[in-house]
DNA sequence: CTACATCCTCCGGCAACCGGAGGGTCAAGA
DNA sequence: TCTTGACCCTCCGGTTGCCGGAGGATGTAG
């Protein structure tokens, strides 16, 4: 029977690490002196010490460790611990892979016009128009028309602004002229359809996020960035791109003000 | 401006997240209401959001993070996050790599006769003596006698002991008779060498552990599963096997009852 | 005027320990 | 026999990037 240093130097862990495997039960001495409290292990124990260092290098928790130690439906905890290192490697490839491209966009010094990131996006109720407009700056009549229009056909229902009311683009690829789009507003509750609007509602997706600041015009390239970065970073676009309109004619009078997001719904390869 | 709520849905964070970034300056309200202290956000409070956002999915801390944004350092952060995410990746794939071992071991079922463990050993102070001995047993005589020739020849010097006593085996491979061999018994400094001892030091490595239960004519099974399991998990063996000896003659009779390690000094690939 | 949503500031918690304070214990040397 | 130094104990706070909740103030709609 060893105390506590010995015993940290035999099996190579601190004895910081001991007291805790002591408190939390993964491995309590073989005997504690009741006068002074000093733990005393035996050599023994140095086989249950390998086991959960071992498991403990493989990333399970002291929880997982306890369990499988003791026996308790090893199998499955086994297989999920796997699933989740697969994961795991995915998502450091996924991160070095964003990375790279970071570090080149730094490197060619375009100053990063465009930051791409991932966001997650709620579900939400909708009413939705569709349109053949024959450019970007026709929303700017058509849109305040829709929303005074569905707000009179459904007086209960509230408008949840701003950045909830966004275009979904059906286009397959982007184009300023003749563009069919499908205008969309969150709403708080679902109203009657009729007029061409339809309410509906639409899922939770993950996104690539870009953000846009200017006239409408020259959104193609953040557009066409976001579209890309996408398909570099190993993501499926899975629908049709939207557009969300953060500032816009409706509170900024410089065109240069207008800010817009683009979000691109993906998923994982 | 928008208020926290509003702004961490056009961003998609939480109010929790923002109200953190405020407080460690990575992200401050343009304008906080001095009676109330109700955060105030601009839309275009959006762009740092979003590459925060894009840094932290990448990886980074936020005080890295805020060195990024602000322009400090930005090559030398990334660089070595870089790195960083290399040895991830390597780490990730090395504990699935380990963990699949786990898993076809537990399946095969022979109950788990050694558990595999990497471990940092530290450098000692060692005298050493080279014998070419022709059973383990022969052991058993030469240890007691050369510890108390090297006390009688050193008197200042102390033994550490236990289980810095240990045995590096200098034949390629495991042999069980004729052993060509080098005691190695740790000290707390050097003496003066002579009549085949020789002090020296030896440096921290990282080893291969595996505990062996029993006597010592069993012992090749371990050795020969440790340095399989080193060469299934991507280990290069980068020394001559040493062998510690924890439980043995001296505190038990029962052989059964003897305790070895075994390390088998390794780097990685 | 009254809900109700939203906001604020603490405070504690999470995982697996590390570091240190403050104080008791033990063996060896003077 | 006393002292020194190594070792041990418990308790408390810190690490990272937030989350959850308590308790209380504020804003908005009906």
């Amino acid at each position: 029977m060893y105390r506590i240093g010995m015993f940290s130097k035999l099996g190579k862990v601190t004895v910081k690490t001991l007291h805790h495997y002591d408190e939390v039960g993964l491995l309590v001495p073989a005997h504690v002196d009741e006068e002074n409290g000093y733990r005393y292990y035996a050599t023994g124990q140095l086989f249950r010490l390998n086991e959960i260092m071992a498991l403990r290098q493989m990333g399970f928790s002291i929880p997982e460790i306890s369990a499988i130690v003791d026996g308790h439906n090893i199998t499955g905890i086994l297989m999920q611990r796997k699933a989740e290192l697969e994961s795991e490697a995915q998502n450091v490839t996924d991160r070095l892979f964003r990375l790279n491209c970071y570090i080149n966009e730094q490197k060619e010094g375009h100053s990063m016009d465009y930051q791409a990131v991932i966001k997650e996006t709620p579900a939400y109720i909708v009413y939705t128009a569709r349109y053949t407009i024959p450019n970007y700056a026709a929303l700017n009549e058509i849109m305040p028309a829709l929303g005074e229009k569905v707000g009179k056909a459904n007086p209960g229902i509230k408008c949840v602004e701003p950045g909830y009311c966004f275009n979904v683009y059906l286009d397959g690829e982007y184009r300023d002229r003749d563009i069919n789009v499908e205008i969309c507003e969150a709403v708080t509750a679902k109203g009657k359809d009729g007029d061409g609007v339809i309410f509906k509602e639409i899922p939770a997706i993950s996104a690539v996020s870009v953000l846009h600041r200017g006239p409408y015009e020259k959104i193609g390239a953040a557009y066409a960035y976001a579209v890309q970065w996408a398909e570099q970073n190993g993501y499926q676009i899975v629908d049709n791109v939207r557009e969300s309109y953060i500032d816009g004619i409706w509170n900024k009078d410089n065109v240069e003000d207008w800010l817009t997001e683009i979000q691109v719904p993906v998923m994982r390869k």
